[in-house]
DNA sequence: TATGAATGAGTTTTCATTCAT
DNA sequence: AATGAATGAAAACTCATTCAT
């Protein structure tokens, strides 16, 4: 189940080693400017002033603004979401209830990274959709999450599979994301973990 | 507990009846822009001309912008939860368990209706919130579903009331926000209900 | 034989006396530009300047730049060929002998004018043409010329008279445009028109 | 009466034969993109891009942008006038109504052929004058016209030479490209050369 | 010779907002 | 109250050209 390799639309390929730094450096203070000041604020030249390059070296190599950001959303989902993807590889045969915390604990510290960049995105973001191949960021979990769930098949005490499946990942994504942006939790991470799993495990096996 | 009232900071307060004409009419055009064409396309002058009203004169009933999407949403949050705030006071007294699926049932679809407008909106949406006093929309559903629950205490099996009340939101909105927002859900409304309610109920009284 | 009205498009129609003098303004500061500093000095900016009025001004009229240029030209071309419209048309029962000299000069005037502008416009103008209706402006008076030449039928000497049209355009336009363009020319406009109408004749009558 | 040889300003004379070929390449792309693109696609990067070339290797043969037109139009333009030059040279002794058929017919390929690039090019080309030594294009056919015609001074009716010889070129050029620039022509190429061939003859002896 | 990374001035265009009428 | 003409800062993006490697 090997992921499509994380090719981003740019306009030139970076072949010499400054191009890959000149293009690393403009990722970064996209980075910098939308966690810092806000999306608002993310704009070519200001970009291009972060990053310490002139405006034409950023539209070099990427087409226009959104692909830049794009970009980036794609290099966050893939770093964050790759730890889980591993240790779902590897607890295929564990039972649910001994990995299930584990990995929820996993996901509400990856859904935390990308918070901190998602939130600040347009919600509607049709043009970088355009840029990212499908946009995978959010699609990304839900997926492989399905995959995991599917090798435990044997656990559930629900008849209709695809439906426990879903119910699962709104369960798991939505609260999870509903913690992280609530200004005020008056929970702890340790908590919200133990809830969650318990309550999808309830969910999921009764 | 009454909800302080939906006062709009407003230029000039329309005491004419024309004039609250006009403020409709300008309400429903950045209305319609959003939903129908996207948040993109909310420019003052496209509001202006779709309201058929001149730019000079939505600036007589809004400061900014802004203002006129904040006043927005604080109508429509409102006018969405009402139903859901009557509900909730009525069922003081009825049983969670025999309240719950009607509740979640009402919630989805105030959600849904907010989601048309809600998700088009920029979800960092920090000069809103300047205009909208502690821009409630969000903050809405929460506060009141908290209320609801403190008045069944009496059926928790939970030691920590608070925490029991924050994870029953999460999972709530969370889950209902995330059904709405797949664009290809494999459930129906009523699925989603009864496996809602049911999870709910089972974290709350055991 | 009604000519469609001048109309050109124009993002919105000044209704106060204030805007058609702005409009005005703008199109003498595009008509000068081209005609003192050259097509490549026309930037709407530069307009703006010379017009004397803000860039925002330029565009609350003109959709786009090549839009200033069309309606300049628009403008030119209906100006310039009305008054050999109007000849045509009295003397459709005048023997071509005695109309053509004066035809001709007044052909010779008209295309004088025109080049001023026309000649510091890109020959392979794609964008121009998208904004003038049907870019009448070099097929204007071919067309004209046409319907002239129908209602001397009589005195032609040849066979096929569409060819005829045709190649009588073709001389005319093509021999005053040659002489207009030519930087160091040994004629004088008599010589030119004598000749020219001579040979027409000629060629027409026998 | 040779020509100057058509000798370009070029940053470094290429002696070696990969320089030649690296020339040609740029020379043609050129070409490819003016004709296919048109002439707004023109740009160092992108000529540098279709000759497989670096924009580098553009600026160590051509000094700046126009400099690669001018070279191109200098080039088209002999090679297209050549026979022309040819064949008059041969036949400065057959008399005029014997070869000024075939004359128009190959000032009428040579025109045609042209036209394809030199209708894409701005009419009003100041910069490129500035590096093509006069821009000897569009004089060209003039200049050589009137050593022919010179020569068959004898067979004419009309005193003033020079402007017999200035009206007869206006009449063939002008004719031609009208015939040419017309996007739907109601003439043959044979009917078009007899007229032409007729007129100037009849013109030019009477 | 050839490369291609980098530059930055310059261009088009948008849109929130003001203000004279 | 309402109009709509005018503003101008600021954003996206282009492209001829240079220069270190």
């Amino acid at each position: 189940m090997k992921e499509s390799p994380p090719e981003i639309s740019v306009r030139k390929s970076p072949t010499q080693q400054r191009a890959r730094v000149t293009v690393d450096g403009i990722l970064e203070a996209a980075q910098l400017i939308i966690s810092k000041e806000g999306y608002d604020y993310v704009t070519t030249n200001h970009i291009a002033e972060i990053a310490g390059v002139s405006i034409g070296t950023v539209y070099q190599y990427f087409p226009r603004k959104e692909a830049i950001v794009a970009a980036l959303v794609e290099q966050l989902v893939v770093t964050v979401s790759e730890p889980i993807r591993r240790y779902m590889l590897e607890s295929m045969q564990v039972p649910l209830a001994r990995c299930m915390p584990t990995l929820i604990g996993m996901v509400l510290n990856s859904r935390r990274q990308m918070s901190l960049l998602l939130r600040r995105l347009p919600r509607d973001a049709t043009k970088l959709c355009e840029d990212s191949v499908p946009f995978t960021s959010e699609r990304f979990l839900f997926k492989t999450t399905s995959d995991f769930f599917k090798s435990h098949l044997g656990e559930f005490r629900i008849d209709d599979i695809d439906m426990a499946i879903y119910v699962s990942e709104y369960l798991c994504i939505g609260v999870i994301d509903g913690y992280l942006a609530d200004p005020t939790p008056k929970l702890s991470d340790e908590q919200v973990v133990e809830h969650l799993s318990d309550t999808i495990l309830k969910f999921l096996t009764r």
